[in-house]
DNA sequence: TGACTATATAACGTTATAGTTATATAGTCA
DNA sequence: TGACTATATAACTATAACGTTATATAGTCA
């Protein structure tokens, strides 16, 4: 779950788009495929979906037969907001926001 | 200065790392080089760089010998403020901020 | 002009990525 | 068990990315 492997994950518009749809709703593996019906092969989005895994910024489970997929929005978020504070001067608002936040997650 | 582009550019660990220097102050290419004697040859800084200028994260502009290179912050909190509002369901506070910020640049 | 400095480009090898088809694995259900 | 479905893996090809060294370009200054 390095940045390192979160920014991998995110170079491909592939890959964002599979997190896009997860960022509405979790989904199996094969809806997923359904979704890029004559685009991409299964093989090719079951590659995707582990790298996706792999950098930690989605999960996994296996059900049945099935295999769903899910966001975990926290790595994402955490990721880009602290590059962005680290990189970007206008987004020092920002750190406000991310610090809020793990308050609130603290005590909950 | 499509997301495309910039998120390839942020792919790569040595270009954050140049984004995170000219966060601080805009730099000539040789003053960047410096920063990784020892790491990495010059021309492949050059050629990071071209890629930053390239995604829209970095201008550069040339004066007498030497180049120099700055940040843009917009395009960087831009696309990846977008990107999380899109994708990040916990984010969804940081639109408040991001249309807090548009209005302000309008207003200035 | 000629020597020097700063930066970019060319040409190249190596490795990684993204896709393909074919096949293996594992779960379901009659 | 046997047929079927869902998903992952293997083996492969093509292309792109990243680094290197060598060289070109363009600006400065004596």
């Amino acid at each position: 779950m390095t940045a390192d492997k979160i920014f991998e994950a995110l170079s491909s518009a592939p890959r964002r788009r599979i997190l896009a749809f997860l960022s509405k709703t979790d989904m199996t593996a094969g809806e997923i495929v359904a979704r890029f019906s004559g685009i991409m092969s299964q093989p090719a989005i079951s590659k995707h979906l582990s790298v996706l895994e792999n950098s930690g910024l989605v999960w996994r489970e296996k059900r049945g037969q099935n295999v769903h997929y899910g966001l975990r929005p926290d790595a994402l978020a955490g990721t880009l907001v602290q590059f962005l504070a680290q990189v970007c001067p206008r987004s020092r608002p920002f750190r406000r926001d991310s610090a809020a936040a793990a308050k609130r997650k603290k005590e909950s």
